[in-house]
Order: C-alpha cells, then sequence, then structure tokens
DNA sequence: GAGTGGTCTAGACCACGGT
DNA sequence: CCGTGGTCTAGACCACTCG
C-alpha cells in the first residue's frame, strides 16, 4: 500500500486508470468482441466490471470517442464505429475540386492478380519480402471523368479469397470490404503527396497527355492496432482538383 | 416543460458552461490580454472569477490546450502558447525527404512589394479587391539546396512597417514574426496541392529544367479567430521531397 | 417513464517543479 | 515545503431517445 514501487516496471509502465480502461475497451473492440455497429454496455456496467468510477470510464470512452473507434449518443449509447461508405469518404478522400467542393468518386477495378512483395513493397507494407499481396488496380472518376489510376497493394494472408469484380462499378470502398468481409477497420493513413509526369499507362488510363504533371499520392492504411494493411498509390489529374490538408 | 422551443434563441445559444468558460478565456487571449508566454491564473482562480467550479475550468482549459492556445504543465501552471521556430516548422511546414527526415528549411527574402488585391487574391485573403497587401517572394533551401520558390501576400493594414531583409538568411519564420511584431498568432491554416509544370521562373528560381513536375501548395492562414491573415503559394521541387499528411 | 449519455460540482489525493 | 496541474471518486441534475 505504502509502495507500489517494489514492481520497478511500475516506474515505466504507468498509466492512468483512464487510460488503462481505456486500452482494455480497446482491446475488445480490436479483437472483434465488440463488432463495428454492436452498442456496449453503459458507463456505469463499465465501472462496475472495471471497479473504476463512472467519471473514470467516462474519460476512458471520451479519449476512445476522440480516436472515432466508437460513437456516443446522449439518450441511445455508445457504439462501435462502423465504417460507412460516406465515413471512408469523409476521412480518407482528401481530392477537392477548384470551387472547393468534394466530388463523389466512382471507382471501376481492372485488374486483380497476387504478386510476391518487392523489397521495397515489403518495406512500406511491413511485411517479409516476398510475401504474396493482392494487387489490385482501379480507375476512379471525379465528376464522370477519369481523374485517378489507383495500384492497391494488401496482404493476401489478411484478406483470404479477396475477390473484386472487374470492369463494372464498385458499390463499396474498399474500407468498407476490408471492414464487413475481415473485420479490418482502418483507422490511421499516412500518405507521401508528389509531383510526377505521366507516364504512357497513366496518360493512357486517365485519356490526358504523355508527361501531364500528375499528383501521386502515397497512402499507407493501418488498423485500430496500427497495423500496416494497405498500401496504395493514386495518380491524380491536378488540372480540376487538388489534394486539401487542414493544419490545426 | 412539453415545449422549451417557444424561446427560439434558446435552442441555438444554448451552451455548456464549460464552452462558456472556454469561450471567455479564449477571448482574452485573442484580444492580447493575455500575451504568449504569460502564465495565466489558476484553475481555482478561475473557478472563482467566473463562479464555476474548478472542475468546470479545468475542462474549459483542456478543450483549450486541443486547440494548442494553451500549454498546461504540470507543477508548473498554465500559459499562453508562444510560436517558437521550432513550433511553427513542426505544425506548418509539411515536407519530409524521401527518407522520412523532416528538413530544416533556410529562407532568404528576394523582394518585397506592395501590390492591390485582384479579385482572385481579396477572395482568397477575404479581403476586399483592391485592398493593399505585402507581396514578399523568397526561396527556401532543403539541405543546402534550393527546392522551394515561395510567393506569400499579408494586408498591409495587418502588419504596418512589415520590412523584411532582402537577400539574407531569415533568422525567423513568418509566423514568428507576426507573432511577436504584432501579436497575430497563426492558429490554423489550410492548404491545397496541385501538380504544375515548373514556369520559366520556378526553373531559374530552382536551377531545375523547365516544365519539370513541381508540388504547388496553396495556403491560407488564419489567425486564433479564423480571420485569414496571408496568402501563401510555395512551389515546391517533388524529386526529392513530399508533402506529407498523416490522417486519423 | 425509464434509461442513456452530458454537465456540473465538490473534495481527496498524487506527481511534478521550484523554493 | 508549497503551489501547480493530474487523477479519481461520488453524486446531483439535465437533455435526449425510445417505447
Amino acid at each position: 500500500m505504502d509502495n507500489d514501487q517494489d514492481d520497478p516496471a511500475a516506474a515505466t509502465d504507468y498509466q492512468p486508470l483512464y487510460a488503462q480502461v481505456k486500452a482494455l475497451i480497446t482491446r475488445r473492440i480490436a479483437t472483434g468482441d465488440w463488432k463495428p455497429g454492436d452498442m456496449i454496455p453503459n458507463e456505469f456496467q463499465l465501472a462496475n466490471e472495471y471497479n473504476v468510477s463512472q467519471g473514470t470510464v467516462r474519460k476512458a470512452l471520451i479519449a476512445i470517442e476522440a480516436e472515432r473507434l466508437i460513437v456516443r449518443r446522449q439518450g441511445r449509447g455508445t457504439y462501435v464505429a462502423r465504417h460507412t461508405r460516406e465515413h471512408a469518404l469523409f476521412h480518407f478522400f482528401r481530392m477537392v475540386d477548384i470551387n472547393e467542393q468534394r466530388p463523389v468518386p466512382t471507382s471501376q477495378a481492372l485488374s486483380q492478380n497476387i504478386v510476391n512483395a518487392s523489397q521495397e513493397l515489403a518495406k512500406q507494407l511491413e511485411v517479409e519480402p516476398g510475401t504474396p499481396l493482392y494487387h489490385i488496380t482501379r480507375n476512379r472518376s471525379l465528376k464522370a471523368s477519369p481523374a485517378i489510376y489507383e495500384r492497391i497493394y494488401t496482404p493476401v494472408q489478411m484478406m483470404p479469397d479477396l475477390q473484386i469484380e472487374i470492369g463494372k462499378q464498385m458499390v463499396d470502398e474498399m474500407y468498407v470490404i476490408y471492414q464487413e468481409r475481415y473485420g479490418i477497420t482502418i483507422a490511421h493513413a499516412s500518405e507521401r503527396v508528389a509531383a510526377i509526369a505521366a507516364s504512357a499507362e497513366d496518360a493512357r488510363q486517365l485519356k490526358i497527355a504523355k508527361a501531364t504533371p500528375l499528383l501521386e499520392i502515397t497512402r499507407i492504411a493501418r488498423d485500430v492496432s496500427k497495423v500496416a494493411v494497405e498500401l496504395r498509390i493514386s495518380r491524380c489529374r491536378s488540372d480540376e482538383f487538388r489534394y486539401a490538408a487542414e493544419l490545426n
């Protein structure tokens, strides 16, 4: 009682109670114990389960909500966040047109095959070189004209039997598929934007002149546990569209 | 009881106590009542002043801290945030090199004059067309080679007698100057990134071939009250550098 | 009306930073 | 040692949603 430091780890491992509760709840969501769309127990039930006060649970829940893992609604309850198409687009699709409107993209898959991870791909996706990866290419149109040519890589092991219909409009965003089919929630992404000259392939796909300047957006998407799930390289027309970022 | 909507204002004007306290404290910072670097009264003093409990003040302070307007330090006190060069760069300079290192830019002003806002500039800076603006051009080097050519516009009225030394290394970031000389704290910025082909001017400034693809970053920077303070158009080499964004 | 999250208060104790 | 912010608890009351 008078000395909690007899465990030397305590000094470095110390986490406030609410942070511990937050970690416990987060784990139950990450493991699929509570699934997207589920309502989780109320604050008093959780407080009782973890033997803390309701205020401590509340602080944990507010922190989890800030990470968009849960949605809390007064009078209703607390729910595990679900990736809707709107949500996926709102959080992860950053292109705006020159009038500051957010266009809604339509997507059409062009090809799907399996490749073994090169050194470069392996490094980015944090897997061993040679790991089998799906390689999907697709076209995305903004305002009814082709604007983005995209290559997507994701480990086969994470998404057994992933099948994308080729040549048809995709109904769901990839992240909705990951969540609904495999229980993988994309929670974070890191993007790097470069300016490049359109290759012959880009020019053909986007119906533009070769060497037109394009935005190349390289994105690593990670799940709730920060595990890399997808590498996506998007080449975007930049004549009518811009990549948008807000710094706060 | 059955109808709280008889006063239409009540529905829209209602703010929780902590939000009102937050607004009051924020205003005192925005007006310069408390200046960057100042220590503000402790939670109990504020609670007493505003006739609320210390817990309510705390919630307001946590919210203000989340907006990076204040810094709270255990055992020390709560301080109004100050723009250091490190802070300005960390929050507003988003370029990384191809090895994911953040290069530290050096800047050299090329010119400073006054222009009257065109329709386009006026719209972006939210001022009347014709409003006098400073127009500053500068070169920025990353890792000792010229990498960014930048045009900066800011209303003369906001920064009377702004003088930038031409042709010399700039010691301070622009945002440090705005804060220290004029008490204007840049708190938000909105960026739009495009890919463009280098103009003859860009090519000369950046010592690259004409028509090389460049990143063009257009930024509107705003103060604590969301008033537009600066428009900045940066053209960046994209061969060794990338624009970085994290989506959470 | 019952149940949920949201706000607010009050007070205890801890951890940190300086005197 | 004192004063600061940080954590935690306990309980009251409010606002929203739904049956």
